[in-house]
DNA sequence: TACCATCCGGCAATCGTTTGCGTAAAGTAC
DNA sequence: GTACTTTACGCAAACGATTGCCGGATGGTA
């Protein structure tokens, strides 16, 4: 009989009925080589009979390791807080199965960039590592990663790989891809290329985009013409204004590389309302692969990230940090998924 | 100067610090009111500066209260596991921002139908209470939720709350939402209305949706052919396939409700390729508001649901039976959305 | 028989809080 | 000045595991 009638079993309990000692019992559990197979499965019979679980604040207290990790997401402090960031939002159905197939408990926050959650998730062990997650100004939040440095914390980052990194990255390979939307394009017969979106170091992802456009353009002998390049951060509305903006440059062009889906939904409006078919006058192409690409009209080429691996990379990088182990590679290759947009 | 020179500060510190007992602190930091204005400011500034955090899992042992909620996401054994219903998707915004309001942590995970989640958040005192969403057949995991009232365990679920249902339970008026939808296609000059959802208990709230749809018609002295009813879950290829079934009874209809918008992208493929014009021959209403909803051609003519409100409604109901208090009210009110699908 | 390594498992300390109980000092009431 | 409540805080015991250290059996070798 447990010293507690009704109350959930301890490791105390079971080494009672097993009449063991209590650190038998845990060790037992855990898979100690230091107790034999007979008294381990005696212990683990009873334990299974008992419904016993281990206590995980105890557990966590004494060992301290939470197996727990803690998903952040930053945002960018935009008054429009209904709806999350869908490309992240699919990252996530990734990253929780490989927890889950490591046996880590995810913990998740949405934060806003001022936040001083570095402290919170740091120092109260409540998660052994971060995954951060942030499709915003690279350089907002940029101190708040070398302070995570300085202070030892594990944590790993979704990001442009490439750039002169704070802390581990993983990211898709952003020149890539934007080298094979240039290729897809010129192969269309497309010369005249626009491109929407963040062209500066703010958002490196971006930027290694178009660095890859304009690569395949310099292959096939052609140049950007500057003009034709639009600033547009990942928004609906954004892409709308900012081909607007191109329109009225007035200069011409036959094919729009959007930075993403979101933008080039926005750019599609607007070429729309410009009098253009898309992909007879313009072709289209974006980037994510979100639900909604494939429902615009005419659907949207654009290109899919990894997102299976993604998960695994970003869960896997931060345990070896962890365990103090070699990390894996960091760059994810990506997808070109052909639509109707970028012509026939 | 503490004890141990470089790691992590502990009360103990701090209440050398302070010159009082490390239980002072302790009370100090948690607001208790057993503790002096003055000694407690000045534990906090020592605290402060010494960029103290509570350790949770010694809090969380000792208290037995770990201030966290563990979101359970239920999936349909579907072999594409890739991406998560986006619908759930956008209500975990709304709950991962009550909960950090309420200063609660937020665990989450992805599960199978047969694992026993209950036992490992239940009894691991991993969460104080439990938030269960699941888009699924009711029926399946009904004997499961029978054993969390059994055990004690503080739970809310998403779903209808309509029907002699297990546990608290909060959910959209799913009745009144398919009235509404009824009279607006009314309205509109339809008679001949189509539903594309599963009608039976297995989907309790797609029932509901069905049971407000011939209200209306009902009221408006109308009877719905059962002919023009056909079972669907929420996918986009059964959305399809259910469309196709119900053109090939050959009886005339003008409407379809389709039960989530899933179904309706399904349908709404079907309905074109069989030569349908969208609204002119058929009108088309969806469900949930889903972001893809507004990018169809039509767009879509759905139902939103308040997802602003399901999540504070869930966080706060969950910590209502926590701290045993009265539960808020378990319905939530919904909104008609109106787009080109359902005619001009 | 003596010696040493190996295997199992117990003892007791420890992780860092929270909390029940006790009590000196200080404040009322008469 | 006695008696009785507050106020503010200390003491020590939990909470339930994990882990370093140690020692009794056991068995193999010389």
């Amino acid at each position: 009989m447990g010293r507690r009638p009704s109350n959930k079993p301890t490791s105390f309990d079971i080494a009672y009925l097993a009449g063991v000692s209590q650190p038998t019992v845990s060790r037992a559990l855990r898979g100690s080589k230091a107790v034999s197979l007979a008294t381990r499965q005696k212990i683990e019979a009873i334990a299974r009979q008992l419904n016993y679980t281990v206590d995980k604040n105890a557990s966590s207290l004494r060992s301290q390791r939470s197996n727990t990790l803690a998903l952040l997401f930053f945002e960018d402090p935009t008054p429009d807080e209904s709806n999350i960031n869908p490309f992240f939002l699919s990252m996530l159905g990734s990253i929780t199965r490989h927890c889950a197939a490591k046996g880590l408990d995810l913990l998740i926050s949405f934060q806003k960039l001022d936040d001083d959650w570095h402290k919170k998730y740091q120092e109260s062990h409540r998660a052994d590592g971060l995954i951060l997650l942030g499709y915003g100004d690279y350089t907002l939040y940029e101190a708040r990663l070398r302070q995570l440095v300085r202070s030892g914390t594990h944590f790993v980052r979704w990001g442009s790989v490439d750039r002169d990194t704070i802390g581990a990255t993983i990211g898709s390979d952003n020149f890539g891809a934007g080298r094979l939307v240039g290729e897809h394009l010129l192969a269309r017969g497309r010369r005249a290329i626009a491109f929407l979106g963040q062209a500066d170091s703010h958002y490196p992802e971006f930027q290694q985009r178009h660095a890859g456009l304009v690569r395949a353009m310099q292959t096939a002998g052609l140049k950007q013409d500057p003009d034709l390049v639009v600033d547009a951060i990942s928004s609906e509305e954004i892409g709308y204004a900012a081909a607007k903006t191109l329109l009225a440059r007035g200069k011409p062009f036959d094919a729009v590389f959007a930075a993403s889906d979101l933008i080039a939904i926005g750019a599609l409006r607007a070429l729309g309302e410009a009098g253009l078919v898309v992909p007879r006058d313009v072709a289209l192409v974006g980037f994510d692969d979100l639900p909604a690409a494939s429902h615009t009209s005419p659907p949207l080429t654009t290109v899919m990230q990894d997102m299976r691996h993604a998960g695994e990379a970003l869960v896997e990088t931060v345990l070896a940090q962890i365990e103090d182990r070699p990390t894996p590679p960091p760059v994810l290759p990506t997808r070109l998924v052909v639509r109707a947009s970028s012509g026939g």
